[in-house]
DNA sequence: CAGTGGTCTAGACCACCGC
DNA sequence: CGGTGGTCTAGACCACTGC
């Protein structure tokens, strides 16, 4: 069963939604409120509060609580950590072929500190083109230490997202990256590969991956060209 | 005075720091917890729902509260909006030399929808580059409607962030902004001023910015020299 | 099963805002 | 000042986890 906070904030969603509440207008009282959905105060609160970190309601200590203006939609929220594999998806691509490699070496420097290993420990070296219409469209290497991931890459196919292997072979769960936005420079070897027209543009994301205890399991170096992939960021002051 | 919770919450922030909590160790229970802070358990609740989104927590439902590795320092967190001027400082720069000017126009079309404006509704366009050793480092196009800001650049000078004279002159206050992450084209006019070398690259951000009741108030395109800006998100799943 | 966190309540008092 | 949201409590019961 739901608790009840999340049923009134959906109900509060779709009251929003069904313009039973315009952008602008005040909520009565949360006592009134409270009593109109025959809950206690405090659980009346934790559906706003939750709504009002989703920027639809907007509280004033001393005011009241109004409905907010909606936002217009985000695609590709950078914010959301999903496979390149869900973005193509949502894209409208299918990622039909790829062309793949996975190499055993010790840590190149670089990603050593990253990861948090000794430059003489093994990490598997993953890399993968994604094409679409026979052109390349996505590059992403990925770094994965060989002592947290075992032989997982002798056992499996490559057909899943990389998030599901790992998870299912060796219980890792990637829940967080930091990611670095840069863009490439033109004699960068990886955004040549891209490079089908003059007039492409490469974005080039460098993830530090996390468990859910924070530790750094698995580095990657992600290359989208521009013209397909369009990510937002949503900022705050 | 500062509420119970925020205090328990620095208590709590200040033990992980010092020490006195590693990253791995477990809470008591949250009954004890409260006893020993001589506060409800819902209070003490309080203070750890905000660490646990912080990141700095792990509740884990029938098991018990974890202390998280600390994540890594981000710099230049992108989801935090924050003025150009105050990012330049954070990276160590003086934004002396700029080169400004100020037009009025109609809306361009591109614009006018991102503003909710008909194309013929009148518009400032704000463009300013900013030097650093005679090196143009950023540039900055800033797109705002007549009709909510009035006649401001007539009275101010334009040495403070824009975010400051926009809210003294017209008492606007942007809180938040959609940002789509983009690399511009080698035949884009403003990323050709920004190429001081060759090997240049430059990230260009087109946003929507957003008062206190989300209706969109600017466009701003920037234009950063990636090789002096870094930019970085938290992905989380 | 015992022990943990998750939800919920009724009521109290405080802090802020606008008139 | 009256009305709003912000904090806090003590106690109850539920839901999940691991042994």
């Amino acid at each position: 069963m739901k608790p009840k906070y999340i049923i009134i904030k959906e109900e509060i969603e779709k009251m929003i939604e069904s313009g039973v509440y315009q952008p602008g207008d005040q909520f009565g009282s949360e006592y009134e409120m409270a009593t109109q959905f025959e809950v206690s105060r405090e659980t009346f609160r934790s559906a706003v509060k939750l709504l009002e970190q989703e920027g639809k309601l907007l509280v004033k200590h001393g005011v009241g609580t109004f409905v907010m203006n909606p936002l217009p939609e985000v695609p590709n929220n950078l914010e959301k950590l999903t496979s390149i594999t869900a973005m193509m998806k949502q894209a409208g691509l299918k990622d039909a072929e790829r062309h793949e490699s996975i190499s055993t070496e010790t840590c190149p420097e670089e990603y050593a500190i990253s990861l948090n290993l000794s430059p003489d420990e093994h990490v598997y070296i993953h890399e993968r083109t994604r094409m679409v219409n026979g052109e390349p469209v996505v590059i992403s290497i990925n770094i994965l230490p060989k002592k947290y991931f075992g032989d997982i890459f002798e056992e499996r196919g490559l057909s899943e997202p990389l998030f599901h292997v790992l998870e299912a072979a060796s219980g890792i769960k990637i829940v967080r990256s930091n990611t670095e936005i840069n863009v490439p420079t033109s004699t960068d070897p990886y955004y040549q590969k891209l490079l089908v027209k003059p007039e492409t543009t490469v974005l080039l994301l460098k993830q530090q991956h996390f468990d859910d205890s924070n530790r750094p399991m698995m580095f990657s170096v992600d290359y989208y060209r521009n013209d397909i992939f369009k990510f937002w960021v949503q900022r705050m002051r």
